[in-house]
DNA sequence: CTATGGTAAATTGTAAACAATTAATTAAAT
DNA sequence: ATTTAATTAATTGTTTACAATTTACCATAG
């Protein structure tokens, strides 16, 4: 290991597997070999075992005694209870951003907003995701709340691990930052409960669209494979 | 280890580690060495190391590089924190409770309902104590969501870092049930919004309590230690 | 051809040894 | 006497070696 790290070797390697997982190239079930991954990183079995530990914890991957560790394999239902569980994070998060969220704070949404409300004009997706994060991201560091900003973090990464092709929809851009609008203006006027209610919407229509989209797939394979 | 265990050394050691913290023998910002653990379990540092590593991740523990790790401290800021995160999680397990409970679970709310009253009237906090967890426990399970148990179960671990003196508050036990019955009411009567509502005022009304109970702690020491 | 059993390879689980960093102690100097 | 430097001890970080379990493969019986 040549690299720089701060933190400890088995944290650096944790870091190294996340990424693997959050980019798909560990897809749900895959099998973690340690040798393999220790080769992989140019160090033992020790820190790679300790990394895994911590990704088992967050929910990342999944143990099996005498068996090793799996890239999580998570089904629709349980990606709909991360999204329940999400929309009510979102609106705590809603509700303390109105109410500490200082006026700097909620000029750069505007901006962030302006460029969402851009790429929304021109139909581009990919100019419209990092900003669209941007967004969520000043949010949460508006609500001053470190332990709610992990927990949500920790859930989206955990909702990465649901991606069925296409199922998480590119389209609805325009419908989303409509919704962006309602939250900013509600922050913007101090009001932390409509704030906290747009929020939760905003989630539950992100949720509700997951479902459609997942029943008009279950439509076109009619036949079990 | 002479101890029967289904699934590895690493997670049987997390355990009794966690318990160590949770009751407390284990205090916030005492350091872990590892050979001393290692000893008391009868085990290598492998092991030690690896449980470790979890908790840091279950936010039970905190880990400085090269230095170890340490039994979290958790400042009232950090458990006001949590209290709100519980209070919105709260009041989804109320909606989904309200929506998913069979009429079974519903009876066995009451019945548990009925043993804390009966705590309440006789002024008995060791009786009630395990039936309030019951009945909040009871309450996940109707639920039908495995994630949010689990994270729930976490957050209420992650409060037990936070004891001062007396301050998560044995008294209002009459209030507490009083609150049990509006959500168990609303359950009853199918209605998810009340339910919710009902879960989140209940939490709430605890935080209340305990910024109360540090205010008033804080009148009796006026000055610096 | 399938099923069963047994042996060998691969992989995980644990322990012990080694390296590196940090904490503690002692000695010297201002 | 207090501070600073140097040396030693203790502790963490990592690697290597060993044990136990699982998986894969092949042979043999039905």
């Amino acid at each position: 290991m040549s690299d720089f790290l701060a933190t400890g070797l088995s944290t650096a390697v944790q870091k190294k597997i996340e990424d693997l997982v959050l980019q798909g190239k560990l897809q749900g079930g895959d099998k973690l070999n340690e040798v393999e991954l220790a080769e992989m990183f140019g160090t033992s079995r020790g820190p790679i075992r300790e990394a895994c530990k911590g990704l088992v914890q967050a929910g990342l991957l999944t143990a099996v005694p005498n068996r090793g560790v799996f890239v999580r394999k998570m089904d629709v239902r349980q990606a709909l209870e991360v999204y329940d569980i999400r929309a009510f994070l979102d609106q705590l998060i809603g509700q303390l951003a109105a109410t500490h969220g200082t006026e700097q704070q909620i000029k750069e949404l505007w901006d962030i907003h302006a460029r969402l409300d851009e790429a929304v004009r021109v139909d581009d997706f990919e100019a419209y995701y990092p900003e669209n994060l941007a967004f969520h991201e000043k949010l949460l560091a508006m609500t001053g709340s470190e332990r709610l900003t992990q927990l949500y973090l920790s859930l989206v990464k955990e909702l990465h691990l649901f991606r069925r092709k296409g199922l998480i929809q590119q389209g609805s851009m325009d419908v989303s930052n409509a919704e962006h609008a309602l939250i900013l203006e509600a922050i913007a006027h101090r009001n932390p409960v409509k704030a906290g209610l747009a929020m939760r919407n905003h989630v539950m229509t992100a949720k509700q669209r997951l479902l459609t989209a997942i029943e008009l797939q279950s439509l076109n394979e009619p036949v079990v494979p």
